[in-house]
DNA sequence: AAGGAAGCCAACCGCTCACGT
DNA sequence: CACGTGAGCGGTTGGCTTCCT
C-alpha cells in the first residue's frame, strides 16, 4: 500500500486490520499475543508438526501453514532476535556464494536464525549494494576459487599418475572439498549440507591458506580405503569461491549464478564408503529445537583433534542446486578455453557422444536432483543416503542425493576428464592477493585458527563496506 | 512539521516434494 | 502407479518505521 493510501485509511479499516481479516474461518494478518499464546500452548502439548490440526484442536483461526510459519519464525525457542552480527553476515555472504537463494539451508547453518530473516537481510543488502554499483561478493571469493581449483588440478594429476584409470579420483576430489572424519574407515563421501563455516564464519579472505599446506597429506588421510583428504580453504571448499568468479565473468542466472550446469560433481559419491553422519542423526524435532545443531552436525567441519596439523576432515557438500554453480561455471569457462580439445572429441563421434550423454545425465541431475535410473530405493542401501540428507534439513535437500547414473564410477571417470580439462585451462597467472600470501603459515582451522593471525576485521570491513577494492569488479546485473 | 522515499520485517502465496493410502 | 495430504521452501506483498528533503 502506498503511503498515501495508508494516510487515508479510515478508522474502520484500521480496526479491521488490528483484528485481522477473517476469511472462510481463517484469520490473516498480524498475529496477536493471544494467538501466539494459544499456538505456544498447543505446541507445548502436542509438539511440532501436524499443523493443520492446530485450528481444529485449539480453536485458533489460523491455517496450518500460518501456524507453522509463526512458530518457526517467532515462537520457537532459541531464536535469535535482532541484527545480524558481523560474523553472521559473513556466513551469509559466503553461504550465498555457494548456495544461492537457499535460505533454509543457510538458516540451517546459522543457529537461531530463520530463513525468512536471512532472506530479508540478503534482499535488502543486495538491493543496497546493487544500488551502490557494488558486487555482492568479496574478491577473495574469486581468488579462493582459483586457488582451490589449482590445488585440485595438482591433486588430480597426482592421482592420475598413480592410478591412471582410477574411478575414485573425482570422488576423492570431492572428498577433499569438504570436511569430514578422516580416520573413520567407514566414512562416506556423501553429500550433505556442509557446515563449512560452523560458527566461525568471519574472515573469508583471511583464512586463506597456502596451497602447499592445503595439500599437506597425511598418511592417515590416504589410507587403504582411498579416503584421502587434504586441508582446504576453511572458508569454502569449492564454493565460496565459485560463484563470484563466474557470476561476474560469465553472468547469468539467479543472482548471477550459472544455473543448470551440466556438471554436478557434488552429486557423486564414492559407492564404497559409508555415511559419516550416520552416527549423529538428529531427529527432525531435535534439529529444529536445537536450532540447527542437528543439521549442522551432519557434516560439520570437524577439526580433527587427533591431528595437530589442524586438518579438517572432508565431507562433500550437498549439491548446490541450480544457482550456485561457481565450479560449474568454471568448467564451462574452461570448456570454452579448451575448444581445441573439444574439437578433437567432436572428430571422434564416440567420444563426443559419450561426453554429450554424460553431460545430459549430469544436467538432468542438476535440474531434478536425481537421475531416473537411480530411483530412490526406500529402506535399503540408499536409506543411509536418504537419512543423511534428511539430517541436513529438509526433503528438498535430498534432491541431489542419489548417485548419478547407473554406473557412478563411469560417471566419475568422465567427470575427471572434464575437471582436468577445466583445470588444465584455468588461468594460472591469476595474482594472489596480499592477504593470501600473508596467510601462508596459517593453519586451516576455523575454530582453532588464531584470531591474531587474521587481518584486522576492520580492514575487511572497510574493504567491504567502502568498496575500495570493488571498483575493479564487474557490476552486478 | 509534513510528505515522500527507502528500509525493514512479518506474513502470505504458489509451488514442489515426500509420504501414506 | 495414481492420488491426496502435509510440510517445507522461495518469492512476493504489504504495512510499519525511519530517514531525508
Amino acid at each position: 500500500m502506498c503511503p498515501m493510501a495508508r494516510t487515508v485509511s479510515n478508522s474502520n479499516e484500521t480496526a479491521a486490520k488490528e483484528e485481522g481479516e477473517v476469511r472462510n474461518g481463517v484469520r490473516k494478518g498480524p498475529w496477536t499475543p493471544e494467538e501466539d499464546a494459544i499456538l505456544m500452548d498447543y505446541v507445548k502439548k502436542h509438539g511440532e508438526g501436524n499443523w493443520n490440526s492446530v485450528q481444529k484442536n485449539s480453536g485458533l483461526l489460523r491455517c496450518g501453514k500460518s501456524c507453522r510459519l509463526r512458530w518457526a519464525n517467532h515462537l520457537r525457542p532459541n531464536l535469535k532476535k535482532g541484527a545480524f552480527s558481523q560474523e553472521e553476515e559473513q556466513v551469509i555472504i559466503d553461504l550465498h556464494s555457494k548456495l544461492g537463494n537457499k535460505w533454509a539451508r543457510m538458516a540451517a547453518q546459522l543457529p537461531g536464525r530463520t530463513d525468512n530473516e536471512i532472506k530479508n537481510f540478503w534482499n535488502t543488502r543486495m538491493k543496497r549494494r546493487q544500488r551502490a554499483g557494488l558486487p555482492l561478493y568479496p574478491p577473495e571469493v574469486h581468488a579462493e576459487a582459483t586457488s582451490y581449483l589449482l590445488q585440485h588440478h595438482r591433486y588430480l594429476e597426482q592421482q592420475q599418475q598413480q592410478q591412471p584409470h582410477s574411478s575414485s579420483s573425482f570422488s576423492l576430489l570431492l572428498s577433499s572439498c569438504y570436511p569430514n572424519k578422516l580416520n573413520d574407515p567407514n566414512q562416506t563421501h556423501h553429500h550433505s549440507n556442509a557446515n563449512l563455516l560452523q560458527s566461525q564464519p568471519d574472515h573469508s579472505a583471511n583464512r586463506y591458506i597456502n596451497p602447499s599446506q592445503q595439500f599437506k597429506f597425511s598418511n592417515e588421510n590416504s589410507g587403504s580405503n582411498g579416503n584421502f583428504a587434504f586441508p582446504l580453504s576453511p572458508l569454502s571448499p569449492y564454493g565460496s569461491s565459485s560463484s563470484t568468479l563466474l557470476n561476474h565473468s560469465l553472468g547469468g542466472g539467479d543472482h548471477g549464478f550459472i544455473a543448470g550446469s551440466p556438471y554436478e560433481p557434488f552429486s557423486l559419491v564414492q559407492g564404497s564408503t559409508t555415511d559419516i553422519s550416520s552416527n549423529q542423526t538428529p531427529t527432525p524435532a531435535s534439529s529444529y529445537a536445537s536450532g540447527v545443531d542437528g543439521l549442522m552436525g551432519a557434516s560439520s567441519m570437524v577439526n580433527n583433534n587427533n591431528n595437530n596439523n589442524d586438518y579438517y576432515e572432508v565431507a562433500p557438500l550437498s549439491p548446490p542446486q541450480g544457482n550456485s554453480g561457481l565450479l560449474d561455471a568454471l568448467v564451462m569457462e574452461a570448456q570454452g578455453l579448451s575448444h581445441n580439445e573439444k574439437s578433437k572429441s567432436e572428430e571422434d563421434p564416440n567420444l563426443a557422444g559419450k561426453l554429450s550423454c554424460k553431460r545430459k545425465k549430469m544436467e538432468y541431475a542438476e535440474e531434478g536432483g536425481t537421475v531416473p535410473a537411480m530411483k530412490k530405493n526406500s529402506g535399503n542401501s540408499t536409506t543411509n543416503e536418504s537419512q543423511r540428507d534428511d539430517d541436513i534439513s529438509s526433503s528438498q535437500l535430498a534432491k541431489g542425493k542419489e548417485q548419478i547414473g547407473e554406473d557412478p564410477l563411469e560417471e566419475m571417470n568422465g567427470m575427471d576428464d572434464d575437471l582436468v580439462s577445466l583445470l588444465n585451462h584455468f588461468p594460472l597467472e591469476m595474482p594472489m592477493p596480499e592477504w593470501y600470501r600473508r596467510g601462508e603459515n596459517q593453519s586451516l582451522g576455523l575454530e582453532n585458527q588464531p584470531k591474531a593471525s587474521l587481518p584486522d576485521p576492520a580492514d575487511q570491513e572497510d574493504a567491504w563496506t567502502l568498496g575500495t577494492c570493488w571498483n575493479n569488479m564487474p557490476r552486478i546485473c
